[in-house]
DNA sequence: CGCTTACTTGAGTCTGGTCAAACGGGGTGG
DNA sequence: CCACCCCGTTTGACCAGACTCAAGTAAGCG
């Protein structure tokens, strides 16, 4: 886990961020640009499998993911664990843990991240200054609570296969919006315990399902990921029509 | 579904609203109660069984619950429903579809509600105007996500038994943190549909997972309602430590 | 080369689902 | 006033989807 210090070697200027020019993002005033780009105050690059932020912590700083792949968990005193969401470039992850006392869920990486790093303490000032930024902050949070409606909807009514096809056509759909599987078919870094966790199943029973997908050729799988070979396939298996990723604020 | 309009003879002034009083709300400056008393513009009216907002739709208003209670739910095409939250007294509904194009899920009343209504088109207005307004609905939305985060993680990993448990002693906090059931025992207008559509189970399962704590004595069921009689028991069987109640806004 | 991690697969069990029927109270129309 | 119906709850019988246990394979790594 390495953190760069403002202006630091690694250091990508919000202005030249390469997510900004995605057409998902929207297009930012150039005040705008200047206040996050001193809201940030550094970039944070951490493992696969390492823990960004731990429930219960209390912490100091919020995050917007700039590359990489990262998940959203809680844990049962016994050790089951629930995926909430997965995170991927764009995603603002640890507003929770800003806003109140202290985080109620864990993020961990997937993959190698990177991430910029904002102070919760500029928070106030943000909200006080940048009326545009603070709705905008509002809205990325209404967001992620629309995407946990929808998986509850799934892991509570779907059935086993509905909420793989589901699972993966979601995030298939999401790495899209912001560029990632653009040339090659996308690859998902994550294991089967990721999905079984996430769906709520177990692990043989979600290898069984996942299965069922691949003779069908909507997936593959390689060591430590999923290919997305059909997401229509995937979508008419989950009876589901997808997401329509709306236009939306970078930080 | 009666809408009473500006100062109508039903119309409770925020200054003298009930709730307000209650320890979980933060005392408001008196600007800011100015500001929200201007930004309400009506109460709402509603019956049993009313759909107070539906998926899809484009909703004008976003609302506050003055009294009653109310739940969140989303569909499938076949008809599945799961029941994403219950509302009470004190929580904001209809924030995402003020901020998003449309609303993803809907709203319907579990008893007859009073609902204090705002224009969608203030919202700028007090983002521009009232910063610490503005921190508090990103807070109030975080804590929603929050809320979701525990459901999910029921629905996803805690067996029938424990769900059961924990939807109710979940509810009774919440509850009693706005002062429902502080004399008699805490009774929650629902029926066992209402319990299996929120835990994800079928009706048949949910009544003999409910039959269990009834003769535990945790709980008792009359026509159309649980009554609460045990709420530290019922978090012994969710093995859950219940959510500490922290002071929060008040719209 | 042995260890670990992740994926597979089969067998047997059990939780929870489906189907079906019945009950009881409240409301309503004859 | 009574018969009927509807809604919500209850129960039993049976079925199936999902879980656990167990073992085996394959690839990557020190």
């Amino acid at each position: 886990m390495t953190l760069t210090g403002p202006n630091g070697g690694k250091r990508v200027p919000c202005e030249k961020c390469p997510l900004r020019k995605r057409p998902v993002f929207r297009p930012f005033e150039p005040e705008e640009l200047a206040f996050v780009s001193r809201f940030k105050t550094g970039e944070l690059s951490v493992d696969r499998g390492a823990t960004v932020l731990v429930e219960g912590a209390n912490s100091a700083h919020l995050y917007t993911v700039l590359s990489g792949w990262g998940f959203r968990y809680k844990l049962l005193p016994d050790g089951r664990r629930q995926i909430l969401n997965y995170a991927m470039p764009g995603d603002l992850i640890g507003l929770q843990g800003s806003l109140m006392e202290e985080m109620s869920h864990s993020v961990e990486a997937l993959s190698p991240m990177l991430l910029c790093v904002f102070e919760r303490d500029q928070l106030h000032e943000l909200y006080r200054h940048h009326p545009d930024l603070a709705y905008d902050i509002t809205w990325l949070a209404s967001r992620e609570e629309q995407m946990l409606d929808e998986n509850l909807l799934s892991v509570g009514r779907r059935t086993a296969l509905e909420r793989a096809a589901y699972l993966i056509a979601f995030i298939a759909g999401r790495a899209a919006a912001v560029g990632l599987g653009d040339s090659d078919p996308l690859e998902i870094p994550i294991t089967q315990q990721h999905v079984a966790d996430a769906l709520g199943l177990s692990l043989v029973h979600t290898n069984k399902t996942l299965r069922k997908l691949i003779q069908r050729r909507l997936i593959s799988w390689q060591e430590r990921g999923c290919v997305v070979r059909d997401v229509d396939g995937l979508l008419e298996v989950a009876r589901w029509e997808g997401t329509n990723e709306t236009v939306r604020p970078l930080v």
